[in-house]
DNA sequence: GTCTATACGACGATAGAC
DNA sequence: GTCTATCGTCGTATAGAC
């Protein structure tokens, strides 16, 4: 039970950065997060600095998301093209996975400049690619500029993300299935 | 010259809270930026506590938007309907003068939930109606579920604005007009 | 591996001279 | 209205007993 406490301070950092940011997240908060007396310095037992940390967290968390984002031009043997709307759908559902780390991101991307750069990678360079993709492949309409259309895809995608998650439900109550219908209906894919 | 310190200190708050956040930005580092010495309480002959300036920030901004907001529907003698494309790049320009207000929603919207409100009030309540209007005047197709569509445009405006704001440019580099252009398109309004 | 105790610095805030 | 000086508090981090 405690020889995996420095799984559990790890858990419990990501938490705190998420929510209070670096500097709101204390390392007495992070004990008694953890269930140790909170204003010992048992924390160092585990790792050497605050800043040790926050960067085990990142590493942590962008190691898993890499290995549970929703796979593009599936190469598997089944071959079938999913409908555009479904491919939002698993965008979305990625996306919330992302949430803590987007979380830290935005409130520490100056002064950690490298870490934003490589969720910028896994989330937009990624996820741009696979949208072009996923015009190509659905054979849909990008009307005139389907660069940009792919652009348009992407940035709803994560404007109904962000929206919904930093400033609470959205008016008129759109649902993800909802949301992604009419977004892939006006882009031309079913 | 010295008169003006106290509007000197909001302005340079302003700019240390969205940069830095609250815990961040340190009444010294507030009183440098100003050109008073650091380390004296000079900045408190001006504002009673570090929380103080903080709100009077808020106020002072909220009252700025809500006076720069682009006017929807406009009551002018004009009347001309604009077309979809430029009210989107007038959405995207005021939301770039929204930016600050916005890094310091995000960083602190816990502990100041009243602000989350009236910050979501003046940017997503009053943005989802007016783009209604706008789909509604422009008399473009919404597709069958018009309500959605509306949700689909504010969410496509907001997700470019945030994603070349905090995740820096945009891969294929689609700037402000090609992109309007384009969304204005795939909605059917020219 | 967890505790007691503490050193050290940074920051918010106040008192009072000028 | 700005400065000098200082108090109190909190947070990071370390030393060392158990």
């Amino acid at each position: 039970m405690s020889g995996d406490t420095r799984a559990r301070i790890l858990a419990e950092a990501l938490r705190q950065f998420a929510a209070r940011g670096f500097d709101g997240t204390t390392i007495s908060s992070i004990e008694r997060g953890v269930g140790l007396a909170e204003g010992t310095g048992s924390f160092y037992r585990h790792f050497p600095s605050k800043r040790a940390v926050f960067d085990a967290v990142v590493e942590h968390e962008l190691a898993r998301l890499r290995a549970i984002r929703p796979e593009r031009e599936p190469r598997g043997a089944d071959g079938g093209t999913r409908p555009l709307s479904e491919r939002v759908a698993d965008d979305l559902r990625f996306l919330r996975e992302v949430r803590p780390l987007v979380e830290i991101l935005i409130r520490e991307r100056d002064g950690m400049p490298h870490v934003a750069e490589r969720v910028r990678d896994v989330l937009v360079e990624r996820g741009l690619a696979g949208i072009a993709g996923d015009l190509a492949t659905c054979g849909e309409r990008g009307g005139e500029d389907p660069a940009a259309a792919a652009t348009v895809l992407l940035c709803a995608t994560v404007g109904y993300f962000l929206t919904t998650e930093f400033f609470g439900e959205l008016p008129g109550g759109v649902d993800v299935e909802r949301y992604a219908g009419t977004l892939a209906r006006l882009l031309g894919g079913s």
